[in-house]
DNA sequence: CTTCAGCGAATTGTTGACAATTTTAGTACA
DNA sequence: TGTACTAAAATTGTCAACAATTCGCTGAAG
């Protein structure tokens, strides 16, 4: 498993869940502290965060959480989503190979899982490995790097609308198909699965 | 005007223009000192534009540029660009007031001059801060957020394809055509117009 | 009671230093 | 000549310290 920036995703996941509110001060010599790292790794955490929109700062007044995403903006985010991990399966799918398959096969087996133990949080980390993988396959920066910046958006999206599923199984089933279709080299059955899954 | 980030934005704009070639090496001393700025100010550029997908970096090997952007995604970044202005200028469409008014006019000032005088990075320039416009009047950073990440793709885009307008005037004219869409207040045709204009 | 100035505390922006790691150059050896 | 190894130089990642700025409290004036 890729370690990452512990700091950006535990801030990131703290603001997108609402456990830190609108305009909270992120004072940077307390953070330092409880993550047990010196300021620099902080400051480099904030100005990730603020480019993807979580914070923003004036000069000399240090960065505090930004505006909680309003629902309004997921009727922009999906739409742009669709057309992105559209655009990426497009540039590769008739060349995918079974190593392919066996990473998205992985990743389903992790995703059954979680459903099985309506563990929602796995669930959410399942939904986007497995279209990470759709979006990462292509290879193109530029896709990745817009992706990786609508997902974080999103996440707080999922959390308020994954309960609207009676049966978390049915997040398997759905990805399960759009699977199916990638092995079975059927694209259009699979864009437009994936379509109906993005929502 | 904005002062904005000036390192970020001369590399940026190096980097898009093909100036400085795939996996040159971005020694933070070297820029440091071409910049007459420390190092920590290089990196946060250095962070931000590694964020935007321009350059790449391994664990202590420092940041290199990233491949140069390839001319699919050109048709990724346009309409997506087209559902997120159009997306902005319905949240506020029918409460556009004088001010936002006289800050698309100051623009178009600048934009005729600049067409008048043929001076391509000019007429970019405006350009941009037409649709920066936009997009910044809906107020909503997520948005905001989304649409510099294109839009920081887009620069290189449009290097490549000004030239084919025979005029610059025409692209003067596009853009008068959308404000006076805004001034009369005819949404739906404000939305036709833009959605030829981003191409 | 409210408003505002001023002073101390807290916080940021920035620089410099140091250890860990990589890159480069040079040397020995086949 | 070419290859492998070693040591030096360069570079990054990280932290600690310093000056400039802002924040918040206190107290005095209106």
């Amino acid at each position: 498993m890729k370690k990452g920036n512990v700091v950006v995703e535990k801030l990131r996941s703290d603001i997108l869940s609402g456990f830190l509110e609108e305009d909270t001060p992120l004072r940077e010599m307390r953070l330092a502290k409880n993550f047990n790292v010196g300021r620099a790794k902080i400051r480099e955490a904030l100005i990730i965060l603020s480019n993807e929109g979580l914070t923003y700062s004036k000069h000399n007044f240090g960065m505090r959480v930004s505006k909680f995403s309003n629902d309004a903006i997921d009727n922009l985010v999906i739409p742009l989503r669709r057309t992105v991990e559209i655009f990426a399966l497009r540039q590769y799918f008739h060349e995918i190979n079974s190593k392919d398959i066996r990473s998205w096969e992985n990743c389903l087996k992790k995703m059954k899982i979680a459903c099985l133990e309506k563990s929602f949080n796995k669930i959410i980390e399942c939904d986007i490995e497995f279209h990470r993988l759709i979006v990462e396959r292509s290879n193109i920066v530029d896709v990745i790097s817009i992706w990786n910046l609508l997902i974080s958006r999103v996440q707080g999206h999922f959390m308020r609308n994954y309960h609207k599923y009676r049966d978390p199984m049915e997040i398997y089933f759905e990805h399960e198909a759009i699977f199916s279709m990638f092995r079975t080299g059927k694209l259009d059955a699979a864009i437009q699965i994936l379509e109906s899954n993005i929502e």
